[in-house]
DNA sequence: GTGCAACCTCGACCAAACTCGAGGTCAACG
DNA sequence: CGTTGACCTCGAGTTTGGTCGAGGTTGCAC
């Protein structure tokens, strides 16, 4: 019978997630992505990387960091494949992530619209100058999402 | 005369939209804003920029380029100042923008749920990978700064 | 007329997220 | 065994959006 081999390669799974090499050598680097390796040294991915790598760009797509979709990876179970509980746990944190993304979006254009729009822009006075100092003084607590857009750091 | 003294050091611009000198003249070399020399050849800064500068950076907000900024702001009239007509042009395109790059992401947050959440998640039929196909179709060079959602390119 | 803060230029550096290239190894086919 | 193509490492380069520092000038108060 023949079986589905369970170890790709890396021209192999370029191929199926569209990543080049070189950077599927940066996220094993950077601890996105493990693999194996063959005796002569050549990398060897277990099937699940797709799924990884599929997550991984769909994170980045939102916005996320290498680094945030590093950490949320690594609230995956280390020892086996994962299952679809723990896919499901990590989306439902990008779901919250996400919707209130989509808020701060909502928010920011409504302002937009009603602020610069109407010529009444000053700094003094205009909410949205006040939406960037609420912004910059989000700090205390848990690292929040990844502003859209970090005003200065 | 009654000559207002409309001109504001940097210093003062850095004071009321508490973005730093280094940032302001990195502005004036992409082009996002201009200054007027004195004959000692500091820069002197029109009262407007204090509106452009609040522009950019709430635009910067939603995830647009300095370069995309720019452009934007390259349709303002060069020789007067901007009327409220002025900005509310520019401000509909924002708003256009800001609509696509609010659709796109809810169009992720729901495809991400009921698809990496149900644990289908497939390299070969998920519509999540096929909106990835495009991005790695993206050519050679390096990444652009990674859009919100790539909606509007 | 001097002291000093504010300003000037220019080049180097940073971080993220990669890409590219040089120089070498491995695997499979003929 | 030789060739070819896939693979390896490691360091340097790229773009965006800036920051930092050195070394020099200006503006204004005393």
């Amino acid at each position: 019978m023949s079986k589905l081999p369970d170890l790709l390669t890396i021209g192999q799974v370029v191929q199926r997630s569209g990543i080049p090499h070189t950077a599927l050598r940066f996220y094993e680097d950077r601890g996105l992505i493990t693999s194996e390796r063959t005796a002569g040294n050549q990398r060897r991915y277990q099937r699940g990387v797709l799924r990884r790598l599929a997550f991984i760009r769909a994170a980045q797509r939102v916005g996320l960091s290498l680094e945030q979709i590093r950490d949320a990876l690594a609230t995956l179970p280390d020892g086996r494949v994962p299952t679809r509980t723990d896919w499901q746990r990590l989306s439902r944190t990008w779901r919250a992530e996400l919707d209130a993304r989509i808020d701060a979006l909502q928010r920011l254009r409504d302002r937009l619209t009603s602020c610069i729009g109407c010529g009444c822009l000053s700094l003094k006075t205009c909410s949205l100058h006040n939406a960037d100092d609420r912004f910059a003084a989000d700090g205390p607590g848990a690292p929040r999402l990844r502003p859209v857009c970090e005003g200065g750091r």
